[in-house]
DNA sequence: ACACCTTTGTTGACATTGTCAACACCGCCC
DNA sequence: GGGCGGTGTTGACAATGTCAACAAAGGTGT
């Protein structure tokens, strides 16, 4: 709110713009975003966005951080301190991961598509998934010293989480997984074997 | 061979685009493949690749297609019947699709790519990437045979397999990953963590 | 040898798109 | 109230995918 009305001719374009881009990105795919029509969308010219922007890929990098913020947010919620049984809240977290994928195919592809954003390091991007890395690792090092989970770094396991369900996001959404198959199940199967592959084996 | 030297005015035509658009796609990323580039690298004119191929998405079709192709041989190879430690060997069979991907980063990310090759299933592509399925199917099977993997549904078992390596593989072609990180150790890390997490612990 | 038809390649044209430069407008500060 | 910077508009351009009309080339049947 605070961000709201501060602006000249239209009222925070800015944010205008990258709201319509991401519910474009939704409804159309990544395709669907061009200048021109999200200008139009949002009764301005095409050259509008240019005052905002320095390009488009600048606009889809926002749309793409504004991704990572609401996984974040996500993740976190999720996080319900330690209520559960410990190691099934993590499981959970995963199962949250991947759902968001699917809920958002578009825009979940967008925020890993570096291809889509050129080449460049984005360093906002960077920063965004940075984020998610930082929060995972957390969460690892707590199971870590309750003994749940193998020692060593928590840095390393968490890569190797994000990478189990970054890549099932992945296949289900490239629909390169049999949609016979229960995705519930698959999803529940998945992040109990990472973890269980995760999991403290010393002799107590 | 016997594809070689059939047609006409430039002698098979169509595998020269497939061939030079994946060394164009390797050498400046996908972006890079036009129509007029790829035609004029092959001294031929923007129109020649429409009698080949329907349009742009075809082409770059074929060229995932052959790339999925490419990727299944290696596994193969990689398959020396049962001679190493048994699971070792699956863990390496792992290892070589990472790499695999590591090599050919933009040709990966095609492969992979739904985006790039618009709405419409491709049923050439399906196809391609379904082998590699069956292949990994295959393979966990024989290793649920021998008592080394939890039994179970083998198509769940790869699909679970087939997400860590691939999710590994798109984080570290998409850069998400710190580059102070040991990319070898994180390998290793990965594919043990997960068929530790498939292992069979049924009481023997 | 010759006419003919199909396959393959070329060229001109067009719509779409990202982007830039020149211009116009608005609201605020002095 | 004059000016100034932030904001939006419009015209223009190059690149690109694609199509239609045309041309050439090679094999076929007589």
């Amino acid at each position: 709110m605070a961000e709201r009305a501060r602006t000249y001719h239209h009222g925070d374009l800015r944010a205008s713009l990258v709201e319509e881009a991401a519910a474009m990105i939704s409804e159309g795919g990544a395709a669907s975003v061009t200048m021109r029509a999200i200008g139009s969308r949002l009764g301005v010219s095409r050259g509008a966005p240019y005052r905002h922007f320095p390009d488009k890929t600048a606009l889809l990098v926002a749309v793409a951080v504004a991704g990572f913020r609401r996984l974040n947010r996500r993740l976190g919620a999720s996080d319900t301190g330690a209520s559960a049984s410990s190691v099934e809240q993590l499981r959970r977290m995963g199962e949250q991961y991947v759902r968001f994928a699917l809920e958002h195919p578009a825009h979940y592809r967008l925020m890993y598509g570096k291809e889509a954003l050129e080449r460049q390091d984005q360093p906002e991007l960077r920063k965004a998934a940075g984020a998610l890395l930082e929060n995972l690792v957390d969460v690892i090092r707590i199971h870590q010293q309750r003994g749940e989970i193998e020692a060593g770094d928590p840095r390393a396991q968490a890569y190797v989480a994000w990478s189990t369900v970054h890549g099932l996001a992945s296949l289900l959404i490239e629909r390169q997984i049999d949609p016979n198959v229960d995705v519930d199940d698959l999803i529940r199967q998945t992040t109990r074997t990472i973890l269980d592959g995760m999991r403290d084996r010393s002799p107590d």
